[in-house]
DNA sequence: TGTGTCAAGTCCTATATAGGATTTTCGCAT
DNA sequence: ATGCGAAAATCCTATATAGGACTTGACACA
């Protein structure tokens, strides 16, 4: 290529990002950072626009992707504010529950088993890309719409979570770990990777949601990210099977207004 | 409100729809009717805005939404074109087959069972909207990567696919529906939605994969969905389980580049 | 024949500007 | 106090315009 000579010697290979792209990431750090917090509310488009050096439109366009993320909200003739872990409720969850009907079924009561501390590995230190790290590994029952139950675990880094672990278990005990840590630890869950799987289930949990011995259930993993993909939890499911036809059924990942310009 | 009696007589309660979003709509409407195909370049964005009465930037912004909902395809110094199957390979399977290291495995092979036509009512019925309507009903065995196989069956509206219909089974063996319907059909499933759960396998499924009368696996039940979310395609899909940890990932439904301005 | 250059076609980014729509605030008259 | 109405703050849509970047194909030249 004639143009790979021509270019100049600092051959950044970056192809340099779009403005729009660049405030919108520059914001993105400074939410991720806490110096905007969740139900906070941003200086006005035009002001922002000129703080950063862009025009209007270039501001907007920034603002608009930042929406599609999740991450902001803007209220015509209100504001842009930080989105809160209340405003993510029925977003992002890849699954839910559901009855037969259609009508959805959502957890209500989390019952912790138990909380401890470990450094063993496995796909959970993978994910979080500490092979050595120490973590928080909970136990618990969940309870969907009083109607039946599911078994979960939870894996969480114990250095970034630390204050977690010294919480009592009473104060633990019927919260959604979502909710909690997006409000507690600014630490909402943007984005999630989930696999599933139709095994038997393990012992200890077949004992746990009283069904016998080697019961094949649906064993459901959610990796849960946050701002740029961060890792924040590494949750396990195991659902029973049940005649009353529980279902699962996935929800687009920005929860959005899917296509939302097209109406 | 003072405002709503100075509201002209003309209330039309429909909330006038902005710009973009009404030449977003006339496109996919144009789309939808064939008159552009698949693989076809529209014409440039400045001929197009000055055709539609439009400035460039809100056709850009139009077009921009239509990339997103997977309709069209723009590419830099080349053009825009309608998206055909082709395109929408990577796109819109919430799930897809993936062996335990993280690769990915793809339904390699498709072996017709039966195809029937039925009027037979059942949730494919309420799907459509036709509970009295006659479907094509067609059984599958696909194997995923040469490793394993499933049990599928499909429903399709028997008015709009009668040519389906009339082709032979060995045409249908070996192809993907979804690739032959937006080719053949003019009918690309742009979305989905999607349900799973674990129960036993109706012993018809069983005897068919070869495995224990009552043995559990996951139903997983998928109804396509093309321009405007009119509904295409019913399927359910029964997954034995498997000790290699077969598992089943969800992609985001708009296969896309998530949060593309993002970066 | 192969090669390089140039021009046309196309999409992409960005700006400045104007006006409209929605929500909140606040002063003022009752 | 209460309610009304104007003003301010904010987001939303749309336009016209300028220049940059990528792709393709034609044409001249070796």
């Amino acid at each position: 290529m004639k143009k790979a000579i021509l270019r100049p010697v600092s051959n950044d290979s970056v192809p340099t990002k779009a403005k729009h792209q660049r405030i919108s990431e520059e914001i993105l750090t400074a939410i991720e950072e806490g110096r905007w917090l969740p139900g906070d509310q941003l200086p006005a488009e035009d002001q922002l626009a000129a703080e950063m050096g862009a025009s209007l439109g270039t501001m907007q366009r920034a603002l608009r992707s930042l929406v599609q993320m999740g991450v902001v909200e803007r209220h015509h003739g209100r504001g842009t504010f930080v989105s809160g872990a209340r405003a993510q409720e029925t977003q992002l969850r890849h699954f839910r529950f559901m009855a037969e009907g259609g009508t959805r079924l959502l957890p209500v009561f989390f019952k912790i088993i138990d909380v401890e501390t470990t450094s063993e590995s496995g796909p959970w230190s993978q994910f979080f890309g500490t092979p050595d790290g120490e973590f928080i590994h909970i136990h618990r029952l969940v309870s969907v719409n009083d109607e039946f139950e599911v078994f979960s675990e939870i894996y969480l880094p114990a250095d970034r979570f630390s204050d977690l672990a010294q919480m009592s278990e009473t104060t633990l005990n019927g919260v959604s770990f979502r909710d909690m840590l997006a409000e507690r630890f600014n630490a909402p869950t943007l984005n999630t990777r989930q696999t599933m799987a139709c095994q038997p289930l393990p012992p200890r949990v077949a004992r746990q949601l009283d069904v016998p011995p080697g019961q094949y259930g649906m064993v459901w993993t959610i990796c849960g990210l946050s701002y740029r993909d961060a890792p924040i939890t590494w949750q396990r499911i195991f659902v029973p099977p049940s005649d009353r036809v529980i279902e699962i059924v996935p929800v687009s990942s920005n929860g959005h207004p899917d296509f939302s310009e097209a109406g």
